[in-house]
DNA sequence: TGACTCATGTCAGCATTCTGACATAGGTTC
DNA sequence: GAACCTATGTCAGAATGCTGACATGAGTCA
């Protein structure tokens, strides 16, 4: 049952792990946000609009670990629908600030409530120390493995 | 900057810590995969049968935290370029077991290494404990949302 | 000023993964 | 045995995300 340092043992390995816990979040949020008619990467990008409205396209991109690409479709979306608002011509650059409509912020309460619900679900097994814990860790692994990235 | 409690605080929201992580590590393991040709599932396919030879298709989905439709198409694949085997009729039920061939084990063992640097460097910054500590708290993560799934 | 580099928005095409659906095998219950 | 439920393998179509490519605006540097 032992690996002898061959291949990469399931059954301890921390990515692993860390597949299957960001997997299991993934779906319970899909879960709740299926009937709102609302996708995972939809809601981050509107949740992203609340705390900071005016990101651009290539923000929002980042902060919600799409490619630009990808946010540029569900942003054209999400505009026809009237959830978000872009302005005709840049202001500066080629950068268009995006905000939340009326209509994105109402809809974006829901979801939001039920994401909360997900991520409280999520942490009620652990305790204040654990969940520092947890923030501490996950914060070390993200800077190394970005750190060597740029590094290489 | 506080949210009084109003949405999910990106800033100290674990979630979005967990799912900033996991995007880090595929995309580490993206890179490093590429040049093999090829991608995370498919590298988590042919682990999961070194490991466990003889797992059915839905259990590799399982394993690879996606659906066995997708899994399917994968392994028809990796079949048709002669990675893995299965047989032409089902010994028992419908499960077919998959086996890697010759090939598979020779193209795994590159890519288990380039994925085995790629965990390593996520870790260098953890010592004993806090590998400890992270696998437990993943794995209540885990646990928590799983069981008020079935609950509700 | 001009050349260079970088980031951005956007279009197009492709890859990947998903949902929906169906037939079938095995086990359970009556 | 029959009805039922569950799990499996598979096909088809749709949704989602990615890579490649291009034009453009801003900053840097000589």
């Amino acid at each position: 049952m032992s690996q002898e340092g061959v291949g990469v043992d399931l059954e301890t390995s921390l990515g692993y792990l860390l597949k299957e816990a960001s997997s299991a979040l993934r779906a319970a949020m899909e879960e709740v946000l299926r009937p709102l008619g609302m996708s995972v990467t939809h809601y981050s990008c509107l949740e992203l609009l609340a705390q900071r409205p005016g990101l651009s396209n290539s923000e929002l991109a980042r902060g919600a670990f799409v490619t630009r690409q990808t946010m540029n479709v569900l942003l054209q979306a999400l505009e026809r629908d009237g959830y978000v608002t872009r302005p005709a011509e840049a202001p500066v650059g080629k950068v268009l600030p995006t905000r939340l409509t009326p209509r994105g912020r109402r809809s974006l309460e829901k979801a939001s409530a039920a994401v909360r619900s997900v991520e409280a679900r999520m942490l009620a097994g652990l305790n204040e120390t654990e969940q520092s814990e947890a923030f501490r860790v996950l914060q070390r692994m993200i800077r190394s493995l970005r750190d060597d990235d740029k590094g290489a």
